[in-house]
DNA sequence: AAACAAAACTAACAAGTGTTAGTGCTTTAT
DNA sequence: ATAAAGCACTAACACTTGTTAGTTTTGTTT
């Protein structure tokens, strides 16, 4: 018998789900099919179903991941005990403009489709949204108290933030003269910069 | 007979329209279908089709409806002589947010949904949309010849502010302790004084 | 009241949806 | 070699999709 967790099952399983995430973001969820997604892989529809239980779990995967890896990574700023609050919100913006830039496919599914994820999901994700939300306004509120940052309204600064590196898709659809890293650099400044005290 | 361009005519196709905009933005394009929008408006869905043409015209009249808004004002302000490049760049900025509180609907079917218009609108609207694009480069480029707005790249930044605006969609959800004239305020304060030099 | 069009209805269509059942080939573990 | 599991296949399901045809009701104009 072959073995759970195979490297042939691992990645033909991988292999769906990242086809899953180009289409889902392409053609948006509810207009992929699965045909579509079985022609990209190579294999029938049904045989789909020999790796993955149905269509609503692969974007629930998809989706979750994502959450995952962003609140992974603000716990590790939370935790920092020698960055300064605008260190800290620079380091979490930096890290949202490299998933965007890195990972189009998954960020853009997270953040258009998660709509579609069936209940429990899609409660859970915007919870676990709005939570992620506070926690940033909270990084601000501490900056302004210990004087690092502008009096900026904190939930403002963050709707903004949080959105203003979703224009990054564009940049994906149009390679314009400008690198990932000079738009990285530019975003921060204008995003980052002004808060300082 | 009834006149064309009825009271009655004009009133019931707006009706179709606005509710498709709503179920757009909810439910998605794909996702919503005849059968859900003749239950909003309260008829069958055989009935539309003595209003619309298709699904998709409506969808067409959404998105070309709001291109329409945004460059007919992006004009105004182009064609303005007493205005300098940031005070057009603010009351550009301070248009979308307006548009982003006051017609939240169709402009995010027009950012989300678009992708589902058939050709050749399809690639009419994105050629549209890059030339917009072009436009608020062009002004700033221009501020910056003249000394009124900081060297920054134009491009980076005009996909900083058309993007930032969206975060406006999770304010109308989650109706904060912020009212929209605060949060405008905020996004303008952020993302436009920091370019002034 | 007669005429006429606007706009509602019912019924149906062809195509496409996600998914299941059942079968057999291929690969791995014993 | 043999058993077991992995994995792809075909065929089919129950349902939903946008849209058309044809008919009847509603409302206005002459």
């Amino acid at each position: 018998m072959a073995k759970l967790g195979n490297r042939k099952n691992g990645s033909r399983k991988e292999m769906i789900s990242l086809a899953a995430a180009r289409l889902f973001r392409e053609k948006g969820f509810a207009s992929t099919g699965m045909r579509d997604l079985a022609g990209d892989v190579g294999v029938e529809a049904a045989s789909l179903y020999n790796h993955i239980r149905s269509k609503s779990e692969l974007l629930q995967e998809i989706c979750f991941r994502v959450a995952n890896d962003f609140n992974t990574q603000l716990q590790q700023m939370e935790s920092s005990e020698t960055l300064s609050s605008i260190e800290k919100l620079e380091a979490i913006v930096r890290f949202h403009i490299d998933m965007w830039v890195n990972r189009l496919d998954e960020v853009i599914v997270t953040n258009n489709e998660s709509k579609y994820l069936e209940e429990p999901y899609n409660a859970t994700f915007l919870n676990e949204r709005r939570i992620y939300v506070r926690r940033l306004e909270q990084i601000i509120e501490d900056g302004i108290r210990k004087g690092q940052i502008r009096k900026v309204q904190p939930y403002a600064v963050v709707l903004t933030l949080l959105s203003a590196v979703r224009g990054i898709e564009f940049w994906h659809r149009t390679k314009k003269n400008i690198s990932a890293s000079e738009l990285e650099e530019s975003m921060i400044v204008h995003l980052v910069e002004g808060l300082k005290k």
